[in-house]
DNA sequence: AATGAATGAGAGTTCATTCAT
DNA sequence: AATGAATGAACTCTCATTCAT
């Protein structure tokens, strides 16, 4: 008797990430997702009940990690709401050019069933996220009259970029773009 | 695939953006699209070579109409580019909560390919965008050192809204967040 | 668009009824039902809801044309019960003798449903049966503690002739064999 | 295939007569088989060399516990064979009461394959019956023209009632009633 | 032009069987 | 001997597409 491997788990996770976010789901045949593992097909059913759930497995713990991350920035000492809030967003955009694959596939999921678990992860980024602002606010630094529709641009802009701008690379320079745009906005000072 | 009958083209391609924007791609059956639309399975496929072809003219169609509506609203004189840009995301959130089943086919659209009739509109939009921004700059106005990257904000915060913001129905109150974000960003000034 | 062929059903049964008479149901395969039929795979999916319903189909169709059977000739005007008895039995002997795969096919039915149409026919059968001896107890011909009973050998004993008699070719004799020992039994009658 | 213990082998046994009678074949697996009985899946396979042998050594086994019981009753001395007659049937029948499930999975057992051990225990049971009508022949208590059809109708009688008769619960009624209707018939004697 | 019956390649899934532990 | 994780052949069923009418 084997026991139940939780690197096979991992393995088959890590090819399923290449090959959905290279393919719509349709495409991708759970014949390849088990080949390219090095597994047999009914392996890939003992680890998830079906290519649905292994899809959206995907997604979760994408989305988990990065909630994870961005969590433990929020957690260290603010000196201000301002610098945090860069270094937060440099998380959140450090974290989207490492796994520009996730991106991908977190943009095609498909239309969010309430009661599914990735949604709740999501709706827990987003938040995390409005959490910041409020206490921004609270602090005399931020000023914002829809802190929960703020809070959704945040991934939507560092989104946007990594989908269709041409190869970003530099997390520091993204990262310092959108905080700067959140923050300062892009309309010029009158001196 | 011929189009004798424009207006049955029509009634095809509502009844498509319905049911694509309710379920993902592998999820509609060409069936279901056809008895929905009240036509026979065949009648599809004289207006539409195949169903990938049927989905990409829902996502071409949709942005074509708004990359329309907003190189009209650029078209008009402006008076200053700050205020113009309001004018603009208005157009942009206008069309959004219009048509929120685009957007959502929008987001889900498989992987562009580059040479994409679709996602050749969805360049044209955002180098648009990226014109008046840059127009801005010119006019002294703008201060932004990626004007490309700031052009696909635009669309990328009115969706994140749109998709997961819990209905939101007044199109004016949301173009004046994005505008109002994007223009002066959330940081308290220092009077 | 070519109309639907009720020919092809016919032909579709046909074979479903040589197939499952030769292997049992978890040996036949869809494919090769469709193919020694000469339709498409899909073609049986058309007709039938699934290889289950294929298969019951067959069952109920065999017996419905049984029951349509005796029930002809139990409607003939009897002479004498002890007589018309005979005739039933050569009846249903007779469509056993033409049509041993379906009693093959019957057997190795699975547990029947109560709310199955299958086991609705069977115990129509039964209860014809049945009737029929009452009206000879009524008329003094026969006498039964059991009907019901006896109403439920008339087939099994038919059946198990045909399931393990080494060829019976001879409805008529099969059908005297099964009517005497029922009438008369095989013990000798003291003078 | 060792047999070391034979109480796990029996257990073994027990469950699949269970689940066998309640499923056709290809619905029972033998997963369900192993983890009702409460062992591993591997183990099935250390005291049966297959799914097929397992359900074929319930058959014969079943058959052969039959086939003793009848010979015991036969090698008891015979005061007269009508008596006999009797206490043979009784048995069939008392057997049939207390092992239903039996009866079910020998009613869907797949197409006897001449060879088959399970089908030689099934011919030597009727072997045994119509040797017990051919000494009745014999002894000039018996008139058969076919004995080797009647020895097939007994247990076809009984095994009509078990299956579908409502919960036949006393063996002997149901023996009475066999033993008479085989002995005398049902139809009235003229006085 | 319009239809929907027919098709069959192809997909997801199951499950008997094996075998490392 | 006992196990159950792993396997992949084989199965059922779907559905985009075709085409006779």
């Amino acid at each position: 008797m084997r026991l139940r491997d939780e690197n096979k788990r991992k393995l088959i996770v890590q090819t399923a990430i290449r090959l959905f976010s290279e393919q719509p789901f349709h495409k991708v045949r759970l014949d390849d997702v088990a080949e390219a593992a090095g597994v047999g097909k009914g392996t890939v059913y003992i680890y998830f009940k079906n290519k649905e759930e292994l899809y959206y497995s995907l997604v979760y713990e994408g989305l988990a990690e990065l909630v994870e991350r961005c969590r433990a920035k929020i957690a260290e000492q603010p000196t201000s709401y301002r610098e945090n809030f860069l270094v937060i967003i440099e998380g959140l955009a450090d974290h989207a050019v490492h796994h520009p694959q996730l991106f991908e596939i977190m943009r095609t999921v498909a239309i969010p069933d309430a009661s599914s678990m990735w949604d709740a992860k999501r709706r827990e980024f987003s938040e995390l996220m409005e959490e910041v602002i409020r206490h921004g606010i609270a602090a005399g630094e931020f000023a914002d009259p829809h802190p929960e529709r703020t809070a959704k641009y945040f991934m939507a802009m560092i989104r946007a970029v990594m989908l269709y701008g041409s190869g970003v690379t530099d997390p520091k320079d993204l990262a310092a773009h959108v905080s700067s745009t959140l923050l300062g906005g892009i309309a010029k000072k009158s001196p």
